[in-house]
DNA sequence: CGAAAGTGGACCGAAATGGTACGGTTTTCG
DNA sequence: CGAAAACCGTACCATTTCGGTCCACTTTCG
C-alpha cells in the first residue's frame, strides 16, 4: 500500500504533543496518555527518536523525555528516516549490487530520481506545519493525473 | 524503509521491457527472460497488472501481453497502485473509522496533504520516462513542494 | 485433437511488524 | 541513604505480509 509503519505514524502523532508541550518535560506515560498510546509503545519509538537525536532524554524521578530542536526545524523526513531507515522505494536503489543484473537494469537510475522527488516532499514539511490544523484552503498545488481509489 | 514491495519494483521493469516491445504481443516466458526474472514471478505480476487494465492479454498458443496504453500514457503512480492499492502513507488516511481517535487527532489531515504530495510525485513519471536513461537533463518534471497552511 | 499459452487459486516458508515483558541503571527526593 | 520514578536495553512472541512456487483449468490455433 506503499506506506510508512504504525511506528511512524505514531512516531508523528508523539513528536506532535511533544512540540506542544514546548520545552516542558513530559514522561513517557504522559506522553502515552496524551497520544492515546500503550506506553511500551511509546517507549520504544521513543528510543530510535533518541537515538536519532530528535528528541533528548532526561533520567530519574521527574526525567522524560523534550524535543531537542524547535518544531519548525525537524521535518517529517526526519522522522521517517528515524524510524525506517534511508527512504528509497526499491531495494537496489538504496544498496548497490544486490541485484545481480543492476548493469543491465535502466530502470535502478530512474528509480532513484522518484525517491529523490519523494524525500524533498517529505522534507519539505515539519514538525511545525503538523501541530497546525490542515487548512482547508488549497490542498496540493496541482490536481492529480491518477485516480488513486 | 518506505519502499514499494519488490513485485512493484519488478513490474516496473516488466512494464518498461513491454513499452521497448511496441505493439508486439510478447510471452510471460520471453518477458522473464527479457526482464531476468522467473516466469511464475512474471505471471504473477502480469496478471495483475491486466486486471487493473494497464496490460492487455491474449490467450491460446501464441498469446501473451501487451500494454494497453501508451507508454506516455501510463505513469509509475498507476503501476503501483495496480501493484500495492491505494497510495497512503498512514492506514487511517486510507480508510477512516479504522482509528478508535480520529477526531481528536490533528495530525491525519496533515498526511492525507503528504500523500497527495507524493502520488503526484509518482504520477509524474511515465513509463516513458522510464525507457529513458536517466540522463542528468530534466531530472523529476518537478520536485513538488507540499502546500501546507 | 493436442500443444502452447494465459487464468485463477492454493500453498508454504521466511521475514517484517507490532506488541509486550523483564531486568538493569540513573537520578531525585523524603 | 534508601526507595521510588524514570529511562534503557534486550529479548520474546504472535500475527501478518511477502516472495515465490505449483497445479488444475481454459482458451486458442494448427
Amino acid at each position: 500500500m506503499l506506506r510508512v509503519s504504525k511506528l511512524t505514524d505514531y512516531a508523528t502523532v508523539v513528536m506532535t504533543v511533544l512540540a506542544e508541550a514546548g520545552s516542558e518535560v513530559l514522561s513517557a506515560q504522559v506522553l502515552a496518555e496524551r497520544a492515546r498510546l500503550e506506553i511500551p509503545t511509546v517507549s520504544k519509538l521513543l528510543k530510535q527518536l533518541v537515538h536519532s537525536g530528535l528528541v533528548e532524554s532526561f533520567r530519574g524521578v521527574n526525567g522524560g523525555y523534550r524535543l531537542a530542536r524547535e518544531p519548525a526545524a525537524i521535518s517529517v523526513a526526519e522522522i521517517v528516516v528515524a524510524m525506517e531507515g534511508p527512504i528509497g522505494m526499491t531495494e537496489c536503489s538504496v544498496t548497490s549490487g544486490l541485484c545481480d543484473h543492476e548493469h543491465h537494469c535502466g530502470v535502478r537510475g530512474n528509480w532513484q530520481r522518484i525517491n529523490q522527488a519523494i524525500a524533498e516532499a517529505l522534507a519539505s514539511v515539519t514538525l511545525a506545519d503538523m501541530m497546525k490544523p490542515p487548512g482547508p484552503k488549497r490542498p496540493v498545488p496541482t490536481p492529480l493525473r491518477v485516480a488513486l481509489a
